[in-house]
DNA sequence: CGGCGCGGTCGTACGGCGTACGGCCTCGTT
DNA sequence: AACGAGGCCGTACGCCGTACGACCGCGCCG
């Protein structure tokens, strides 16, 4: 019977917490706790110290109740995940950019570079199932906004967009891994090389891969190693930009 | 006393594992286990059942050992994965590629889609720390191999291969989402759509979002959901090969 | 040849996690 | 005044990674 599924798939229930359909209680006072005030300690929790240091507990602890209070408003841990990346979309602007679709696409991904370093969590908030919020929803049609008119089918605007947000997530992972190396161990990046050079070179038979170690040293002492995910974010993303240059103007010349 | 660690943070330890340093012991029935051996039954349970199924326990089980055995060859389990990373490395093929950059390097971005689909687990092993392994030295060595002479400086050249690597793991990633949904739900990504859709429109105000909806739909049923990660690779791989070109080509104007 | 030390093995136990279950208390309704 | 439902939450279960120390058999040294 592979019918049977373990649930915790439920869409409407799911759905609904995103959506936040819930009428309110008819009770005089009203209870103590809410999705919103739980989010939102989650998030501060997670922002503070990681998404490892999010745990149920935590929560209702920073809330002054119980642990399992807080299942009381969200069906489980995942679900409370989603519910705050759906959130932290929510907080990021919208403005109405002046300029050509580069400029726009640009600052997209300046801020969704921001809201990365503003909550690092969501690069490791792992969610098999896309969490179509209303604010991923509202952040979409954003985003598509910018871009629809350039000239590109679609589906071609649909994967434009995937490729500038999936450089923006993997130089802002780098990034964050370098901030979480430094706080774990308390050594600056540099630092770490340092130490950890000799031990390599122990193993290493001298004059081995002799292109990864120049080239590898030269990308290391450019930019201090305090600026290597920067430059890796800016240098990708004006290829990328690029790229996508080369399409509009075949699309524009084909007119 | 900020100065004091929790340790793991042993470089010598770590290494020494990775570069496999150990003198053989001088007994004569060897031991029954070793790192190798830990190492491919944790990649076979990996690769079948996904990184979640991968305990320690489950390690010992499979090599008919007790839990705590393992421990006598690999420090932790961080550890462990860092060394099941570093092989996967070593198991990529790395061919002498007839063509220009642009061929090498596609074949190389092609390479990596592989690996990942043969160990989706990477995607997901977070590793704060570099592996520094003598597989990812020698990977490293060989894909900057494929593009240290088209003009650019070493730090472009490091950040091009970061670009192209970042890229090919993004896809990865939203392939591999694509499929974990599928086996966690038991339905097709169309299936699961088709269930959430007339959730969604209940909540949605109609006429909200049309940009969103319009192209999210037509991006949805163009590649009939099976065919979108895979689209949005090659997509985006040719867009990054573009913008690669187009330094390319100014450096070898001004030069 | 006898004893010892040591490397490999691993049972037990601890502290942490997510969360199922069922009881209790408080309130609005009847 | 009695009731029922909704919010709250203590306890407990089954997982996880792994610290600790005991056991055991082999190779070496006296």
């Amino acid at each position: 019977m592979a019918s049977e599924r373990k649930a915790t798939a439920d869409p409407a229930r799911s759905l609904a917490l995103l959506w936040r359909t819930r009428e309110p209680t008819s009770r005089s006072a009203g209870p103590a706790l809410s999705v919103d005030r739980i989010v939102r300690v989650a998030i501060d929790i997670a922002d503070a110290e990681g998404l490892d240091a999010l745990t149920m507990r935590r929560v209702g602890e920073a809330l002054g109740v119980g642990t399992m209070s807080v299942y009381t408003y969200v069906p489980g841990k995942a679900e409370l995940v989603a519910v705050m990346i759906d959130t932290a979309y929510g907080e990021m602007p919208r403005p109405t950019v002046e300029g050509d679709w580069r400029t726009r696409l640009e600052r997209i991904a300046r801020d969704n570079l921001a809201l990365y370093q503003r909550h690092p969590w969501m690069l490791r908030a792992e969610t098999t199932r896309p969490v179509l919020g209303p604010h991923l929803m509202a952040k979409y049609d954003y985003e598509l906004g910018a871009i629809v008119d350039i000239g590109l089918t679609d589906v071609e605007v649909d994967a434009v967009l995937t490729l500038v947000l999936g450089h923006v997530k993997s130089a802002a992972r780098a990034a964050s891994e370098v901030v979480d190396l430094e706080r774990e161990t308390g050594m600056t990046d540099g630092q770490w090389w340092q130490s950890h050079a000799p031990w390599l070179e122990t193993f290493l038979k001298p004059g081995a891969y002799p292109t990864a170690s120049r080239v590898g040293t030269a990308a290391g002492q450019q930019h201090g190693a305090a600026y290597g995910p920067e430059y890796a974010f800016e240098f990708g993303l004006q290829r990328v930009l690029d790229g996508i240059s080369v399409v509009v103007a075949e699309r524009a010349a084909n007119r």
